[in-house]
DNA sequence: CATGAATGAGGGTTCATTCAT
DNA sequence: AATGAATGAACCCTCATTCAT
């Protein structure tokens, strides 16, 4: 069988890894590090997986799902595209503001090279039905006709900027979480209303 | 006096460090490959930098010090404020694009750990005339009433998800441009003219 | 439990190190040298000892105990005190003209400052009890009223005087060995009976 | 001209090598910092001392000339056995304790293996004399039959027991140097009276 | 399957020595 | 002669990975 025996230490492996990740930084954490974190033997580690780079890669991939959970499972699918936007938008941001380790951590594997092109996609499929979303639309004329690819990553990047912001200053994160969505919602549409 | 320290060794360090880390990732790159690169000896290296460290760092200045110039040495005085953070955004994108190298390094090096809170202060100095620039503006009512920083980094953010495009897809660089600065003004104006 | 750690490869690398400290002095050995002598690799010297600084100062425990065991371990209890001490003398004559280089490498580490207090403190504990004999000897009036230190520093001091004398020329030895207590019994009793 | 152009300098180094080996131990005491210590540039050592070794070697000649000048320069020719080999006693206690980073320094010179047997001859020949002293003074009856160079190192080795003592408690400083050398007299005599 | 000792290729850095200035 | 930058071989130690237990 190819699935190890226990699920649990395979999961306690990739919390283990984001947790070291986060604190040490991906660089300067040795899978000693993360192992011992995890409670279990150094070859351990290597019989879930096969090398660092698999485990990072993993990694990736579990917290991109993570998060595409936060934001799918409950995703409204009725309703006006700004309302199931900032939806979106809040349910990112609040995940980043309640994960901010597991958010640190994604930005550093965004930036890694140990992160394979694969893993970049398999990661990313399930936000496709985000795409899809923006897509339609923006063919009812609702969003002005940027490519959608370019509104999608505008939408993360600000997202990602609100996030520093809310976790830098909680005292203001929900006026944050707000501000942020207007800027990214006038300035895809071109409306001055909120 | 012996032999005095070279610039130019010190710059092709600098440049050298740049191009590995681009090549093979801040972590894993080795002093001996910059050493190389560089075409010094492995020893030279710690004459010009004491530790791999102090060289990480002096490349972030270096790097924020380009771009600080390719910003503001230019940077019109007068005008309205819609045009002068055009000609920023404009001045930023087409440093990114045209430095996508030292933009990659420059993002690596915003997140390592190793760059240390003096060397970010400082390499923040020379954009602090940008922070006054949007100051003014939101007094003077033209941008909305969102904290200036938060604007700041938003700019920064479509610009940087701007570049992306403009590098993947150069045949319409000119497009994103201007469309990457409409979605960032109508964003902080909540004006609907572009 | 995976391979335990075997005392014989700690004990290997602890008789590697005297040999190769011997040979080129506790400045110019290299771990690798010993580790290669020890017929272990490079990287396990380290899983035994955390750093050299560790080894060099187990190693010189390892030696005081090893003195100290050839010096008590027949230690007659009872008798006149000459003969006590004699028996110590020559316990540690004989100790140092066996393991020749074993006494070089303790003087090396006598007088390096890499060998911690702590240790130096540990290996003098099993001599304690020469101390107290000397004590208890010098209030039966028998020795000269020295302060005990001293009488002790003296003992030491001569015997290693003697040792490099047995050792320099083997075919005096048994005289040599003679002669050197006589000076120092001489010496702290101001007696001329031999 | 062999003889560089400044003794000064020369002077300077062997110093700044005595202090340096004295606080940073003769195994860790870069070159540079000699150099730097003494106030010259790091190439200049080697002007003066073709290698580390060859410094090393100097030193230890310098120190066995110096302490040879301190024993012998005043030494009475004429006297009582006893009372000159007091004064020798005397001397090189005094010596010892008014120069412990020499005679430190000295003690590691001696066991390095750095030194030659060259140096160690040469640093020896001005004490010929002293053996000579004893050697008569043997003949004559005054000192037992003991082979003369073992009671030199006897003497020595008891001298240095004795600085050791008079550095760690300098209020008995005068009453060491005085015990010490009953010990060595009776040692050597077999003589009660002191 | 779990364990952790064993491995040895690198890594950053030091340093005696050389040599251009 | 004096300087100190340049050199590159070592050095100590880390760490991903293997493998005996």
């Amino acid at each position: 069988m190819a699935r190890p025996k226990s699920d649990d230490k395979r999961n306690a492996l990739l919390l283990a890894a984001e947790q070291v990740f986060a604190q040490r930084g991906l660089a300067a954490a040795p899978t000693s590090a993360i192992s011992k974190q995890a409670g279990v033997a150094e070859g351990t580690l290597f019989t879930y997986f096969r090398t660092k780079d698999e485990l990072v890669n993993a990694l990736y991939r579990s917290i991109k799902l993570d998060l595409a959970d936060a934001l799918m499972s409950r995703f409204p699918r009725q309703g006006p595209v700004r309302d199931r936007l900032e939806y979106l938008w809040n349910a990112f941001v609040d995940w980043g503001v309640a994960n901010p380790q597991r958010l640190n951590v994604l930005d550093q594997l965004s930036v890694a090279d140990t992160v394979s092109d694969e893993s970049k996609a398999v990661g990313y499929e399930p936000f496709a039905e985000i795409e899809t979303l923006a897509q339609t639309s923006i063919k009812t004329g609702v969003l002005q006709a940027y490519p959608v690819e370019f509104v999608a990553a505008s939408m993360k990047a600000l997202a990602e900027t609100t996030m520093a912001f809310m976790t830098a200053y909680p005292a203001e994160a929900t006026r944050y979480r707000k501000v942020g969505f207007e800027v990214f919602w006038n300035g895809v549409t071109g409306n001055t209303k909120s």
